[in-house]
RNA sequence: GGAGAGGUGGCUGAGUGGUUGAAAGCGACGGUCUUGAAAACCGUUAGAUGCGCAAGCGUCUCGGGGGUUCGAAUCCCUCCCUCUCCGCCA
């Protein structure tokens, strides 16, 4: 959510940064929400007045009482104060209302260090790491090695769920669950990052917090019988830890890595490529996210994807990170990066890895503040990052390191992770 | 799921309708004293929001929401959460 103060004060430069991310409305949407925060304060100031007035004499006729005095005039005057106030009351909580439900339909505003641009084409590489790998042979796509090596099963996966759902099995299951630990022991060991393993199912104020709701309802899997959501990244119950929280300056930055898995309804997305796993409705993610301090958040970045790009590294993953233009950043994030992982059977890079700076915007949502040295509150700034999502990483893993006969060697950082296993081989 | 007990400031914990936004203790911060520290003593110590150039003033918040009343932390309704017992279950 954006600062309602900003909104007021500079709400030309609200409209413009807005505006760079392709809303086209941002001008009407600015002045509907200037024009509900002006109508609820005034109605609010009358309403504060009377409530004033009704205080004082609830005062009095208490003081009076005691006394044993007749209040029979002022408790009229007190009823009919009432009266008003219950009016205004209702018409500063219906602009309220308005306000809030406008608000949080705004999208965070970029940073000025995002190029401009109306969709990914405006986005912009900012380093590469290693080179494609050359093979001597036409290198397959995963879902051919998969099935052949007998690790993977998307018609089962089907039977059981349907369609962008994955069966891993024998050493292929296996090597998903190496993924998840190497990442996390690389993390927590490494990188300074504590593990948190939170809740899978999250309630409607979390969702909020973090901008998955109200806007993106169609993306997010619903409970029939309880108001809860499949988490769609672990970002959103790890960020929501500290909601409706004021933290000591001296915890800051806190890190923390969690492993979960994601569920997205991939509404719209029919059409698109949907073979294999590169887009599935169920995938495991470890993912980053820090709590720090506003001055140190775009240092932070850095840091984070730096973090992020040391599993492709480790791997022996070619990869490419991409600076996200104001027309491709998401909704919460003020900068991200996305680190893409060449895919030899793909012939393409996969996202795999998205890494934003949110600045205040979630910590405003979900009202996580710190309390800095001068004693006044300040919210916090909010990043997270995937250290990485898992399906593509595989993806990756399987393609690259395939080899003539069909099977797969094992990446060295992962033989500790798989139980003496160097290459996987059809069973 | 059933029955019961609870949810008060950073923490412990008073408070069953009238200057209670809230006693007291602890903690924290500042000061006095001290070479320094401790002890002792004195003082300060929630958040949000609005009006105002400012000083300052007002409103709201005692789990959330609603109600009764001139007036609610205190009474009523409802939801959430915690604890105990029973049931069920991994």
């Amino acid at each position: 959510m954006l600062d309602i103060k900003l909104i007021r004060e500079k709400p030309d430069f609200v409209v413009e940064r807005l505006s760079s991310r392709g809303a086209k409305d941002a001008r009407a949407v600015i002045d509907k929400i200037i024009d509900f925060d002006k109508k609820r304060r005034e109605f609010a100031v009358k309403c504060d007045n009377f409530k004033s007035e009704v205080n004082r004499w609830a005062k009095e006729i208490g003081k009076l009482k005691a006394q044993g005095k007749d209040v029979t005039d002022l408790t009229a005057r007190s009823k009919e104060l009432g009266g008003m106030i219950t009016e205004l009351d209702t018409l500063v909580a219906t602009h309220s209302a308005q306000l809030e439900e406008a608000m949080l339909l705004v999208p965070n505003l970029p940073h000025e260090s995002v190029p401009i641009g109306k969709d990914s084409a405006g986005n912009s590489e900012v380093r590469r790491w290693g080179e494609a790998p050359k093979f001597e042979f036409s290198p397959k796509a995963h879902w051919d090695i998969g099935e052949q090596l007998g690790i993977l099963d998307f018609a089962r996966a089907a039977k059981i769920s349907g369609s962008g759902f994955i069966l891993y099995k024998g050493a292929g299951a296996r090597l998903e669950r190496a993924l998840i630990n190497w990442l996390l022991d690389l993390h927590t060991r490494e990188h300074g990052f504590t593990e948190v393993f939170p809740p899978f199912l999250i309630n409607r104020n979390a969702m909020i917090g973090t901008g998955q709701l109200p806007k993106f309802e169609e993306d997010m899997y619903r409970l029939r019988d309880e108001d809860m959501y499949l988490a769609p990244t672990a970002e959103v119950p790890v960020a929501n830890i500290h909601r409706e929280e004021i933290l000591r300056e001296d915890q800051l930055p806190i890190y923390y890595c969690a492993y979960t898995p994601c569920f997205r309804r991939e509404a719209g997305a029919a059409g698109k490529q949907t073979r294999g796993m590169i887009r599935v409705h169920q995938f495991d993610k470890v993912e980053l996210i820090k709590f720090v301090k506003p001055e140190t958040s775009y240092d932070e970045l850095e840091k984070m994807t730096v973090n992020a790009e040391r599993v492709l590294q480790l791997l022996g993953l070619h990869y490419r990170v991409v600076l996200l233009c104001t027309g491709d950043v998401g909704f919460a994030s003020a900068k991200t990066y996305d680190i893409e992982v060449w895919a030899p059977g793909q012939n393409a890079y996969l996202e795999v890895s998205s890494c934003s700076n949110c600045e205040d915007f979630q910590a405003r949502r979900a009202n996580i503040r710190f309390k800095g040295a001068d004693g006044k509150n300040r919210f916090v700034h909010i990043l997270n990052g995937s250290g990485t999502a898992l399906a593509r990483l595989y993806v990756a893993v399987l393609e690259t390191y395939q080899q003539a006969d069909g099977s797969v060697k094992i990446p060295e950082v992962l033989l500790p992770y798989m139980g003496g296993l160097k290459e996987i081989r059809p069973s």
